[in-house]
DNA sequence: GAAGATTGAGCACTCAATCTTC
DNA sequence: GAAGATTGAGTGCTCAATCTTC
């Protein structure tokens, strides 16, 4: 075993709870303005970036890093509220197209100032802009590819 | 609304995607290695800290920032897994005692090798000593009380 | 009435199996 | 056979209601 030093174990820790508390808070912050789970904002954003062809499932999960019957289950429910369209594709009749409805754009702009207001007040309002910066660089080291 | 700035954006994106990432490969060493998942570690490695006297739950609720029922059922499994011992508690009338069983200690300390190795893989390997020291400074700001 | 803890019911997540098209 | 996607069944999470003791 490789073990991982003091400074490392912290760094995880503090990750974790950190990840926890912001997270809990902007759940929280959702829920309580009667919208949807922040899962739901993160498709509706990624739908709306690619405009009125949509995107493929496929291609969901590869940028949300979610399991395919997540993502299958997930549009399920935003077909059901009306956020999302579901067709299926010209090109390759195995594959669905997803694209995002009048309603899914409303949506996701209703939810922007909750979910912009927490996240300030979790995370951005306990950092300075260079710190934030600096704090942005050590993850990338962490989540790329 | 008090609108994040982009460094925060970017901070919390990463912050999200580095957990997501390490945190999947963590839970897939221990099922790979046949051992029970992540919280189980964290419910073990507090009550070994607590010693022969045990902790109460309301205590592991705050130390581990999950919501009653959570714990509740938690330690409902690990004391079917004989883990650990519930007692009801001399003090308290209302209140329980969780004491881990020499199995659990057992657990334990066959979890940690496969965690441990995993968490160097996922974090450790990526930074430097001084950016992990850094990276948990940084954190503790967003993660403090 | 408040605090510690549990529980029934409903919903979401997960795995493995399956289906269709490539 | 591989890739995109769905689904049934089992398990776990979540909420609100409840119980007991303080």
């Amino acid at each position: 075993m490789t073990k991982p030093e003091k400074h490392t174990i912290r760094a995880w820790t503090r990750l974790v709870r950190a990840h926890n508390m912001a997270r809990g808070a902007i759940d929280q912050a959702l829920k309580g303005a009667g919208l949807p789970p922040l899962e739901w904002y993160d498709i509706l954003l990624e739908l709306e970036r690619a405009g009125r062809d949509g995107l493929r499932p496929f291609k969901l999960q590869r940028q949300l890093l979610l399991p395919q019957y997540a993502i299958s289950r997930l549009l399920d429910r935003l077909a059901d509220a009306g956020l999302i369209d579901c067709r299926s594709c010209n090109e390759d009749g195995r594959g669905q197209v997803a694209i995002l409805t009048d309603e899914g754009k409303k949506m996701r702009a209703r939810m922007w100032p909750v979910y912009g207001d927490a996240m300030q007040d979790a995370i951005g309002r306990h950092l300075s802009t260079q710190e934030a910066e600096q704090l942005g660089n050590l993850l990338e080291n962490i989540a790329e590819r």
